[in-house]
DNA sequence: TTAATAAAGGACAAAAATGTCTTTTATTTG
DNA sequence: CAAATAAAAGACATTTTTGTCCTTTATTAA
């Protein structure tokens, strides 16, 4: 799960970077990488070709779309939704006593991941260290 | 890991229920409740009396402790400093494209967890719905 | 002082997450 | 079309987390 933003950025200037070429920039054991990967493109988050000269890629379309959409597809929207305290319990209707304010800090990040798109993340990676070794 | 401010909010008022009790009162089986307690007794946050009556309390002090010291006992302090990213490199010094935003985010859950004591926490529940039932 | 009670502690078991390996399928190039 | 390449897919292994059980130790009350 750690190693997702990589791909990302990694994954686009024309290039289609094949699962060993990225494991070997993103520190990450290749065949797990693998797993993520086909879940992230049966999600169509990313694109794969298949055969010789093949790999990943991003379609431009597929860079404007927020990182949260990464978390949900790989795991799901409970960062999102829950609660602070993880009382099943706690909803609008029933709130536990710190959920109005931790709704707050929630939306927030929520906000964030939804405002910060892929394509920007990845070109302020370019602009940076660029150090995705983990 | 649940089960934990259900403890907090039992375990004052004068009497000292067993696990047994906390146990059926918040739905969590009560082995694993009782290595919980174990770990929040050794880092202070409850107290424990053995033999007949005995069980779990909270002395008065130990209510003004915040809800982030719970937290941080069992579950160390890495919500309050890791990166959203999960991105080891990333701090202050060689950030991450969303550690300055993260980091605000981030502080405000810490604060709130820090302003909010575990007394206050016990009185909102006692005040309301008290349906500690996970 | 002894019997009953209840937490402490450690060994063990099950489940989930993480990681590895092998086979299959699709694609491309010669 | 054949051979090589690379992802897809699923079986399998390891590790971590979560949960259970049993024995020991401390305390209280009769």
């Amino acid at each position: 799960m750690r190693a997702v933003f990589y791909i990302a950025s990694r994954s686009s200037d024309g290039a289609r970077p094949g699962i060993r070429e990225i494991a070997e920039n993103i520190n990450s054991p290749g065949h797990f990488l693998a797993k993520i990967l086909q879940k992230l493109s049966k999600e169509g988050i990313i694109c794969s070709v298949k055969g010789p000269n093949g790999g990943f890629y991003i379609e431009p379309q597929g860079l404007k779309r927020p990182l949260a959409d990464i978390i949900t597809a790989l795991e799901g929207n409970e960062i999102f939704t829950g609660c602070a305290m993880g009382l099943s319990y706690c909803s609008e209707s029933n709130p536990c006593p710190l959920h109005h304010e931790f709704k707050q800090v929630r939306n927030r990040l929520t906000q964030m991941l939804y405002n910060t798109s892929i394509g920007a993340f990845k070109q302020e990676l370019l602009d940076g260290a660029l150090t995705l070794n983990k």
